[in-house]
DNA sequence: ATTTTTATGTGACTCGGTCACTGATTAATA
DNA sequence: TATTAATCAGTGACCGAGTCACATAAAAAT
């Protein structure tokens, strides 16, 4: 959060003065819920805000960190995710195109530091908004409070349901779900056991022992960094829980 | 939420004409942040808000309802819990004296409907605000405002300690450090397995043996819901990782 | 006094997570 | 290119947690 900004690709200033009033940063329109918003306030701030780029792997914020900006995410990918005491990671959400940060969020409008980490996994286009003026302008301006509380409240029901996946243990459920949901257009996902026991919150060891019971059930074929489905009807069906 | 304001006892509304303009309600003493908010916005939604008496087991809400009022409690005790579909319910956080429920704002804020239950443990006074009514002060107050998202940014970190406890399962920690900070003043917890287990997010017979490990230790003595802490010193360093 | 409810204790079992290894394949580099 | 290092996948043993099916005992209700 310190140093990137010297990475950034600043929105020239100087042409400022001869947009039109109506001159909305093109960024803006990943955002569909601020794209009509046109005050003063927002809009002063939406054009001083800087774009940086983030290189992939980059560390956004790291746990115990202090937050000194809000962040929309304009292209790229980010994880956030919780580092436990024991070494185990959990991925809390992704910051995709057209979101922002609920943790960071949260942490400007109750205090605090940074619970968590956030890392990019590509490359990634980011527009920050110092704290004085994210705070400033969430007073002003109803549109961008709007926004900012909108974007925020509907991460508790994420939450929730993180926990609802975490509390119920049924990582083959999951498993045959993200399976179906990520597959490409040939039925397969290319994917290590160790980046899907990440993304589903469970062990490598597990994944690796559920790929293969359903394997043997003649749902998939296993190969290196790649799941082929099969059979994604009986898939389907233990996803539903119509369990064989 | 929809019968309970029947049960109102309604500030008495013929008497507004005759405050001063500076009367602020008793129950407002009840959240500090607040206290200090003398804008007129608030002052009115302050003087007009509904106060309610909910008796003990009474269900605020429910998995699936709309949610109509901002809650503010001003007395009692209401656990916030999620029912999975197994059967096994997970406390999600307690609500008590001059504490807000962050599952409601999050509804006021970004919409949508009810993704877990409340329900009174004792019998509890709130006051409670309907949603225009929310919405409307929550434009006008600056004071209200930053005492909504204060509140409500707060549990974000409380839901990822909550993700903590569960993904690193160690209930004995979990449990010893409970019983040290639950204690009366004579060093016991009264309190059957099954209430420990739920304030725990786990199962009753996993509190009854590792009960049972701990009386066998010397650390407690175990009666019909009552547990007497023996050895503390021994609970306390497991608590603070220097196991035995 | 009898029945019902609640509280607790236990053994067997399943599942998920950890550990300690193995071999296989790919990537890096000397 | 040959060698080394890193990554990926598989496996068995083990442990903690959760579930199930009980059993016993105490308290509450009738």
């Amino acid at each position: 959060m310190h140093l990137y900004v010297q990475l950034a690709v600043m929105s020239d200033m100087n042409q400022m003065s001869i947009q039109t009033e109506a001159h909305v940063p093109e960024w803006v329109s990943k955002f569909p819920l601020l794209r009509d918003v046109k005050d003063d306030a927002w809009l002063e701030t939406a054009r001083r805000a800087k774009e940086v780029v983030l290189p992939a792997k980059y560390e956004v914020f790291h746990d115990g960190d202090p937050c000194e900006n809000y962040i929309f995410v304009v292209d790229g990918a980010t994880r956030v995710y919780k580092s436990f005491e024991n070494g185990r990671e959990m991925l809390l959400y992704r910051l995709q195109a057209g979101e922002t940060c609920s943790l960071t969020t949260s942490i400007l409008l109750a205090g605090g530091k940074y619970t968590a980490n956030a890392m990019t996994e590509v490359e990634t286009r980011a527009v920050i908004i110092p704290i004085q003026i994210f705070h400033d302008t969430f007073d002003k301006s109803k549109g961008f409070r709007d926004f900012v509380c909108t974007t925020f409240g509907g991460r508790i029901r994420d939450f929730i349901m993180l926990l609802e996946s975490i509390a119920t243990r049924n990582v083959d459920v999951r498993l045959a779900r993200y399976l179906l949901e990520n597959r490409s257009e040939h039925d397969a996902v290319e994917a290590s056991h160790k980046v899907l026991a990440f993304e589903l919150g469970t062990a490598r060891e597990v994944v690796s022992r559920h790929l293969k019971d359903f394997e043997a059930n003649g749902w998939v074929s296993l190969s290196r960094k790649s799941i082929e489905l099969i059979n994604t009807d009986e898939m389907r069906r233990l996803v539903a829980g119509l369990r064989t």
